[in-house]
DNA sequence: TAATATCCCATGATATTCCATTTATAGAAT
DNA sequence: ATTCTATAAATGGAATATCATGGGATATTA
């Protein structure tokens, strides 16, 4: 199982064209190494990215539902119509449309940040900041993270 | 399970290269043994190895949350971005990025240093007064359990 | 026919591969 | 123990490949 793993900062060009990762487009999953698909992150001034087989997955999972709530049709409307799969050039760049751009507050240069099945991009000065909040935030629950994974691991007796 | 163990000191060539020792190269997980992890030590100028296996854990552990909920996404940022997948050369070596080197201070030589189900590589210097550090640290708690046995059996005379 | 997006190729920087040499380690023979 | 020998590990450097980036040319489409 890839995952999507370190940070990489690379610069917008004139055109708006943006390299992905190497490391990231090797991660995607066979069959879907052509493209990415992307949108706003939820509570964060970021793009949210992930593989087009996770988005059927998320898709599927809906369906699921039958029938399906008022809620959760609007929920998966919202949540689809935001989504734009994006193909890469001869040289594995994107152009990341307009909007998200000014979302995410990106001009220059992007920072592209693993979260394991998804990855993000951020404006790096932005990520920064981020990254230190959500390392605060790591250091204070750490305890619990280690808490769980003694219970699933070390509790397994019988 | 093999652990990781003992200490090895190597250089760092001018293209930024390092042999990782071969016993800890052994010691990795059948089917891990082409990488390993690295990231900045908590609270310690050092960096925390460990092989992708383990990664792969922490990252379904990180899953157990609740995938909706903020702490979900800081959590899988703050760690996941901050790790770093490196793939043997030929000959076993790696090259550290930049930005861990100067985390670590590391610049000619590199100690190796195992710690069980994971390694450190330290700035060999920094090590040794780690090492004193952590020594007087040992002595300390071993005085104390000396002080509870005595105090267990101490009544009984034997 | 502008404007935009796509394709193609060039380039410098960096990383990877490959091979040669040196150093360390383990075991056998003295 | 000490020396010798065979093997493995660490180190160095040159050749090769990959990647991020830039720009021109071609296609699309409004």
């Amino acid at each position: 199982m890839p995952l999507f793993m370190s940070k990489y900062t690379n610069k917008v060009d004139r055109k708006g064209r943006v390299s992905v990762p190497a490391q990231f487009r090797a991660a995607l999953p066979a069959g879907f190494q052509k493209s990415i698909v992307m949108y706003q992150a939820v509570n964060q001034e970021a793009i949210e990215c992930c593989d087009l087989l996770h988005i059927e997955k998320v898709n599927d999972s809906l369906e699921g539902f039958d029938p399906l709530s008022d809620e959760q049709h609007e929920f998966s409307l919202a949540l689809m119509s935001g989504l734009v799969e994006l193909t890469f050039d001869g040289n594995g760049r994107i152009i990341i449309p307009q909007e998200l751009m000014e979302y995410a507050g990106i001009t220059e240069y992007a920072t592209f940040a693993g979260k394991g099945k998804t990855f993000q991009i951020w404006e790096p000065e932005a990520f920064q900041h981020e990254l230190n909040k959500a390392r605060d935030k790591v250091k204070e629950k750490r305890a619990m993270l280690r808490f769980r994974q003694n219970n699933e691991n070390g509790g397994k007796g019988d």
